[in-house]
DNA sequence: CGTCGCGTTGCCGTTTCGGCATCAGGCGAT
DNA sequence: ATCGCCTGATGCCGAAACGGCAACGCGACG
């Protein structure tokens, strides 16, 4: 996660980069010292602990139970040490630091660049890193200090995590404008039976709401793609392959031109919502500048959800 | 707080010594080195900083602004560094660890050492160290990180302390057994107007709600002992110089002995009430001993109240 | 005015650290 | 089995950092 200020020992930073490398060769590319420098800080510190912190294995290295407690230890450290940075440089008239999120495709259509937009960082030293990863993984960046914020659909509470803000979003069908479903005000999963489906891959998290209310056999044969992406989930009803199911996140742009139609998708007489979350790390502080940063995030998901309420309303008025 | 793990640079283990003893040289002779090595340590974060961590002026040194959020950086480390200590002990089987709590007096009298007795400290690396303090430095104590624990009667609800559990306990009249006093079930302020009046002193939380109650005249001339110590207080009830206005903390063996007793004391129909708290800084986990030891002194806490409701169920119904 | 304590600085021996070359061992392809 | 390649670990050596000692400048106090 970029520079760090080097108050800290350096025993510290090398067992956090051999953490994260699961490597004591690849930790020392990565710090652009000799692998023996490294090498002999983890033993200095599992000499000086009297424990083994990583099991050797061939082809890496693995955290023992006490390099864990540790481990938890150090990450704790580094991210207070950022944030204790970045607040200095504020105190000193700047600002700086960095900011790692950790979120999906979709949220890097219109969320996450108006944020970044918004949160202006012509003549100042903040830096952003966005990192796109499947939805099961984003709890864990956060959780293992690789990113300070995560954005993503559907994630269970954890004890480590720290929910920021969340909204709750509609889940609809996305068709062309031109398409004789687009005149319908809402929908149910058996109005969709004479279509071709785009489902999101089952690493979406999306996809197990879906599954829990269409039974198998509903999908089977008529699924016709299994998207790992937004944009190609997108792309497929531009074309005209099919309809897919989806939030509006990720087709603001498509929706506003009026090129594809969401319609809400209801189970019965309940809409079927999914939750977009934003989440931290438990108990760490964070820096001033992500800090702002969630909280722009967190104005721009509030403006979604109003906007999505606003649209199943006028749904309700129509129905 | 004794000796840590030597896994942080030292550079932030002299800090935190500068910083608690206002002063390099009184640092040094604390830590068995040279001046001139901490004093260069201390240049040399300020450099790597780029601001002045202390203002130095004559006869010691101060944080200046910067200085304090590294403080409190280094306090964030040094503490949770402690916890992982204890942890991979605990781990390795052992029970290792320190305790340092700050406290009033009185609550020496029976609360603290059934605590730790009750801890167990036999065949264990656990040790304890009691800092007996007016009620005004307590917070201040937990909250710089000098003790893990504070425990204190009406402490004002601070940003940087969190409140571990905490007991209402009623404000009595002490008098010796034999006096007629004895006999009431319960007293206002007025009913002592016969009698010489030993107060605690003004660093004492518990005199500011007596004379919130009392005025300034009654007090006057009736005052004997403006007494800054629960023991002088309960030894000069004792000897028959007056009476004395208290919680039943402190005073548990006279109580149960019978040589003194303890009258629930009224401001109209309302008893006065005093609050035990335990506090512990906000955010840092704590150490798991630490931990054992603020859920034992909950417990006797607990158990003090429930005491003390029993008794004041008692007066209620004779009076 | 001298003295005392303070923070600071130059000098120097010791310790620590990092880079290089090397060794031992596991894995996969040949 | 061999060979190549990768891994972590270990001597060796120069460089950098650290700590101890002594001395300096400064303000406070008597």
């Amino acid at each position: 996660m970029s520079t760090r200020f080097r108050i800290h020992d350096s025993a510290i930073l090398y067992f956090d980069a051999v953490r994260s490398a699961a490597s004591i060769r690849g930790a020392a590319r990565r710090l652009n010292v000799a692998s023996s420098a490294v090498n002999r800080q983890i033993l200095n510190l599992e000499t000086e602990l009297g424990t083994r912190l990583f099991d050797r294995l061939p082809g890496g290295l693995r955290l023992t139970a006490a390099g864990e407690i540790l481990a938890e230890h150090v990450t704790t450290v580094l991210q207070d040490a950022e944030r204790t940075r970045s607040a200095l440089d504020a105190l000193a008239g700047l600002r700086t630091g960095h900011i790692e999120i950790a979120t999906l495709e979709g949220l890097c259509q219109d969320i996450v660049p108006s944020a970044i937009k918004i949160l202006g960082l012509q003549g100042s030293r903040i830096t952003v890193g966005v990192d796109v990863m499947p939805t099961a993984d984003i709890p864990d960046a956060v959780a293992a200090g690789n990113a300070h914020l995560g954005l993503a659909f559907e994630v269970r509470p954890r004890a480590d995590l720290q929910k920021l803000a969340s909204v709750r979003l509609q889940l609809g069908v996305v068709v062309l404008a031109k398409s004789p479903m687009a005149r319908q005000a809402a929908l149910t999963l058996r109005d969709c039976s004479d279509h071709q489906l785009i489902l999101p891959r089952a690493n979406f998290a999306n996809r197990e709401q879906l599954i829990s209310t269409l039974s198998e056999s509903d999908v089977r044969g008529r699924m016709l793609v299994d998207a790992g992406s937004i944009t190609l989930m997108k792309q497929l009803v531009l074309n005209g392959v099919g309809i897919s199911f989806m939030t509006r996140i990720g087709i603001e742009d498509e929706l506003k031109t009026g090129r594809l139609v969401h319609i809400p998708l209801f189970a019965g007489r309940k809409p079927i919502v999914s939750e977009l979350g934003l989440y931290a790390r438990r108990g760490s502080a964070r820096p001033i500048a992500v800090e702002a940063f969630a909280n722009i995030l967190t104005g721009l998901m509030a403006t979604s959800e109003k906007a999505d309420r606003a649209r199943r309303n006028t749904v309700s008025k129509r129905g």
